[in-house]
DNA sequence: CTACCTCGAGCTCA
DNA sequence: CTCGAGGTAG
């Protein structure tokens, strides 16, 4: 065969491959056998290795998997991925419904789609020219992890986008899930080969995504349903409602689940929920509940968003599911604050995917609501999907065998008085530092991601350290020397050595990170940099009094005391001074003065997409130089920064006669700013 | 809260 | 091989 008639023979396969991989996956109609589709690949595959140079990226045989990666990159979503609102009862949906209307000023009915929701893994699929680009997830919503090699590795996901009238780049959001038929397929092999095998379909599907090597991922059966898109650009004729641009998302190729369907009227949105409810069993994939989305798209838009969700969505979630089981014993945590939590140990029991064991009791006045003694049989269930809770006591089942739960009156780990604190329901140990529970607990926070990051201090690893002496307050981590360390179980050398290194490399660090690694009550990540910021120094915060604190942003009489409270016992100011003669040390806080912010006053206005930082980084710097960054143009806008992509922001400010940057003149700006 | 993936390092045994 | 840590997701 010659080159020329390769080229023509790949051509017509992969236009086949094309078309019965759409037929499959997005109309649910094969025309052909697998194995006459299979036949069809291999003939592809035998081509492509004949003449290598004619494969293309976007072949129906590129879906065996990349090189392994070292690690996933970050992903930033050109708009962000948005939560959805949950409502538990037909009443929510109603408060919804109201809502909406009120706010659109209206009293006919609103059209609602109906999707089913499914319980999977989110992502987004940013195609370009048709082309899949990049597949990402969630992640914070802002930015999530690049998984473009996994995402190309499922069949039912198109390479190349179909049809004309396709954007020149779209974000298509959709949820990545395992058939329940592959789930136990997978598992029963894996059973056989005496590998490990998946607790549920989403935890496979979960798992499949996070490999490094993307040919474990091709071996996994995964599927997904397209169900909205994020960003677009050069779209040609907008779509006038959800279900159109479903339609069009259908028509490029990707699959949108068939159960979808427009309700004219609430009444219309509850058959819906009861059918799907009815279905749910005999379903290929796992589902939560429902979302209705208003489905004109103008209406949406004149909706808009709340924090982090759209006002024109809600999440009708499906009850939890429930299960009976035994309140086994409960134990008394003593946290961070001295808080002294029950936690109870339960039998163990699957219940809504996962295997629940333990289960917070919250307070003393939890267990009184509840009626419960050890021993009891108790209904478990997963609250707002995660978090395990105990309903209810099963009366009817209780033996003769059960005691009551006796909150402790001194701390159950260093015996001082539990007190109640004024009108809080929470009891706290007294103990303060003295409380072993409690020194462990703060030096966990002390070491943690966000306040002085110490790579590898763990759990484990502190109350080893604490349990052995070596450890009382986060000072004494500064004076650890290596052969002590190395004596400790599993440590060794080599990771006494790269302990001391990272907290070495902590002592380099910020004035904000330090304020909340110490610790104080009601000092979050976000008070710290608001009281950092607004003193600029520790000294200066230290000797404020409660009335200058207040005069932070957020800082109210309670954060105020509790900070003046924190200064004030000289324990603290010892551990202080102590850490800082370990060498401890920020840069100063740039007093934010006139020099340093040249742009205050001003409002900025991103729009595109930058190609040399993230939109949150061009914002940051924008800050940093005293500017507010907003998200719209008008006449008070100062400067437009207009990247690839620039929409109608960038028309707008051309209209009102703005000064707009493009990268390049932004990027001098910015250099310019720097000296 | 639970499950999963990945990594480095320690432990165990040949 | 096992453990602990760090990260992600829902």
């Amino acid at each position: 065969m010659t080159r020329e008639q390769a080229r023509i023979e790949i051509e017509r396969l992969s236009a086949l491959l094309h078309h019965h991989n759409y037929r499959y996956y997005s109309l649910d109609d094969p025309q052909i056998s697998d194995q006459e589709y299979d036949h069809l690949l291999r003939q592809l595959q035998a081509l492509e290795d004949q003449f290598p140079d004619l494969k293309t990226e976007d072949s129906p045989s590129q879906r065996v998997g990349a090189a392994p990666l070292s690690a996933f990159a970050e992903a930033q979503h050109l708009q962000p991925m948005l939560s959805l609102d949950n409502a538990f009862s037909d009443g929510e949906v109603e408060d919804f419904d109201r809502r909406i209307r009120e706010r659109l000023n209206r009293r006919d009915p609103v059209a609602y789609v109906c999707e089913p929701k499914l319980d999977g893994v989110a992502v987004s699929l940013l195609y370009r020219n048709g082309c899949l680009e990049r597949g990402a997830t969630r992640g914070d919503g802002r930015s999530g992890e690049n998984i473009t090699a996994n995402v190309r590795t499922i069949a039912a996901i198109p390479l190349r986008l179909q049809g004309d009238a396709i954007p020149t780049a779209v974000e298509v959001r959709g949820e990545i899930y395992m058939p329940r038929t592959g789930f136990e397929q997978f598992n029963d092999d894996a059973r056989a080969r005496g590998e490990k095998t998946f607790v549920n379909p989403r935890n496979a599907a979960a798992g499949s995504l996070r490999q490094l090597d993307s040919k474990i991922t091709a071996a996994r059966p995964l599927s997904i349903f397209a169900y909205s898109v994020g960003y677009t650009e050069g779209w040609g004729d907008m779509p006038a409602s959800h279900l159109d641009m479903l339609a069009r998302l259908k028509a490029w190729g990707l699959p949108v689940n068939p159960l979808i369907r427009v309700a004219n009227t609430l009444d219309e949105c509850f058959e819906f929920y009861e059918s799907i409810a009815s279905l749910r069993d005999t379903l290929e994939y796992d589902i939560d509940g429902i979302v209705y989305k208003v489905n004109d798209l103008t209406l949406q838009e004149r909706l808009g968003f709340v924090a982090r969700a759209p006002r024109w969505a809600i999440a009708r979630k499906f009850p939890a599911q429930e299960m009976t089981t035994t309140l086994l014993d409960v134990e008394f945590q003593v946290g961070r604050t001295g808080a002294v939590t029950p936690v109870a140990r339960l039998e163990p029991v699957f219940v809504g995917g996962v295997t629940v064991s333990n289960a917070s009791l919250h307070n003393r006045d939890e267990i009184e609501r509840l009626g419960v003694y050890i021993g009891d049989r108790v209904i478990v269930r997963r609250a707002g999907d995660v978090i395990p809770q105990i309903v209810r006591v099963v009366e009817e089942e209780r033996s003769t065998h059960v005691r009551p739960i006796i909150f402790p009156e001194h701390c159950p780990v260093c015996g001082s008085p539990v007190e109640k604190s004024g009108s809080e329901a929470i009891m706290r140990c007294s103990g303060g530092l003295v409380c072993a529970a409690q020194r462990k607990e703060a030096i966990k926070h002390f070491a943690s991601r966000k306040a002085m990051d110490i790579d590898g201090l763990g759990d484990k690893l502190v109350e080893q350290l604490v349990d052995a002496g070596l450890v009382a307050s986060v000072a004494d981590l500064y004076q650890l020397d290596k052969s002590r360390v190395a004596s400790l179980e599993r440590m060794a050398d080599k990771s006494a050595e790269n302990l001391l290194a990272a907290i070495a490399a902590s002592k380099n660090t910020t004035l904000p990170r330090f304020l909340y690694a110490l610790g104080i009550r009601e000092v979050g990540e976000a008070t710290a940099q608001g009281l950092a910021v607004h003193f600029g120094s520790l000294e200066a915060l230290a000797s404020a009094s409660e009335d200058a604190l207040q005069d932070v942003e957020d800082v109210g009489p309670v954060v105020a005391y509790f900070v003046r409270e924190f200064f004030d016992a000289s324990d603290n100011l010892a551990i202080i001074d102590a850490l800082r003669r370990a060498g401890i040390h920020w840069p100063e806080m740039a007093k934010p003065d006139a020099a340093s912010q040249p742009l205050k006053g001003q409002t900025w206005v991103l729009t595109g997409t930058l190609e040399t930082m993230g939109r949150a980084e061009a914002k940051d710097k924008l800050v940093a130089l005293g500017a507010k960054v907003s998200g719209s143009v008008s006449a008070n806008t100062h400067t437009v920064v207009a990247g690839p992509g620039a929409g109608s922001k960038l028309t707008k400010a051309e209209a009102l006669g703005i000064r707009v940057f493009d990268e390049t003149a932004f990027l001098s700006f910015l250099k310019e700013q720097k000296q």
